[in-house]
DNA sequence: GAGGCTAGGCTAACACTGTTAGCCGCTCAG
DNA sequence: CTGAGCGGCTAACAGTGTTAGCCTAGCCTC
């Protein structure tokens, strides 16, 4: 059974609208992006890729910052489609669910993620919300923020250690996750007993939290 | 008291062998890269750091890449340094222990630290061994190596998402690094405990491992 | 149908990047 | 005293994002 108070999936945020050769732009764009990796996606080699010189492109994108927003907005789309699905499908068992989705799309298009969460670019440009919404499966997942967070940052910190091929040598990637799903899976357990045990004895959570440095 | 079978730490690599006006290079390279971030810190502008043309520096490194390759090994050393002293310093409570000095170091030059998990710069030209030595104090804090990966990703994780104000606004990103802490804790008695029972009953851990997908 | 507007291409150019080739003076070892 | 080489220099090249200005084809309005 569902416990009482389950928050509800925020609606998804409506994609930016855009001009159909723009949207062709963008296309290309990623399928280059993939290709080549973030730093040989240039402007000359995309004009290229649609038979263009590179000036061209600025009748249609405001440069090429603009075109890596674009290409992070599809990307953060697609991953909170993912994400809301996949905790929507498995609710008695939301933490590998979510965690697995992550893992397969970041997995799917290693370029975009790593663009999407590069730090170098212009995030303030990004649809408003549409990063919040695509991180939300995580509350969903374990029902308190700041366990969400963990667990979003965990998501985040495999991903790209598993990218980067950042793990020893040998070891397997797979067992990281589930390592790191189990703790936190444990921790959702957890949290979710004592809100219980709380919600019984009418006294806010906040009180039983631990001093840890 | 400290357990069977607890693993000692290895010796430190020690760094490069480089000559004094090189040191000198990386050490404004160094000053520069947190003042301007990466992309500020170019060649010419370490050359009029140094009061000299961009093309002299090529007399003292092989280019861009191995300055990187430099600033990246000060800045493992330095987290590997860290990291140590830190489990080293409270062995009874290791998990706050490891992320509060991975914590700190990062944020104390979050530049640096931007630049050693990059991914896009050549890791296989670091000091063999190097990045391995920083990171085995997340398995001398938790003694188990699938863990120790996840909760490495996890600081990974929130880390960059704290440097790069990715968290949502308002909230705070300490109580996420606590909330971790608190699950992968949590994780590490549990883990420490099922050994007990295992080495008492002759069974090894592995054949209690649970499904997850 | 004629005239004007504009979308969407083009070339040329600018400032900047990392990097190499080749030159030259100073210092120091033999 | 002389040669070597360290460590600077200038000039140049290819590549980057980006802007200015030109031009043409098609469409809209009168």
């Amino acid at each position: 059974m569902v416990t009482v108070g389950s928050p509800r999936p925020s609606p998804r945020p409506t994609p930016r609208k855009r001009t159909p050769r723009a949207r062709e732009i963008i296309a290309t764009a990623r399928s280059l992006l993939e290709a080549l990796g973030r730093d040989g996606l240039t402007m000359r080699r995309l004009g290229d890729g649609l038979g263009i010189r590179a000036a061209s492109l600025y009748k249609h994108l405001d440069g090429r910052a603009d075109l890596e927003v674009a290409l992070a907005e599809t990307g953060l789309d697609e991953m909170g489609v993912a994400l809301h699905a996949a905790v929507a499908r498995s609710p008695e068992d939301p933490v590998p669910a979510v965690l697995g989705a992550y893992r397969a799309t970041g997995l799917a298009h290693p370029e975009l993620y790593r663009l999407v969460t590069a730090g170098s670019f212009p995030r303030a440009r990004l649809l408003p919300g549409l990063e919040a919404w695509a991180g939300e499966p995580f509350f969903l997942a374990v029902h308190e923020p700041y366990l969400a967070q963990a667990l979003w940052s965990f998501a985040h910190g495999t991903m790209i250690l598993e990218l980067d091929r950042r793990f020893l040598d040998g070891s397997d990637p797979d067992r990281a996750w589930r390592a790191g799903a189990a703790a936190f899976d444990a921790a959702r357990v957890a949290g979710r007993d004592t809100a219980h045990r709380a919600r019984a004895s009418r006294q806010p959570p906040e009180a039983r939290e631990t001093a840890g440095g």
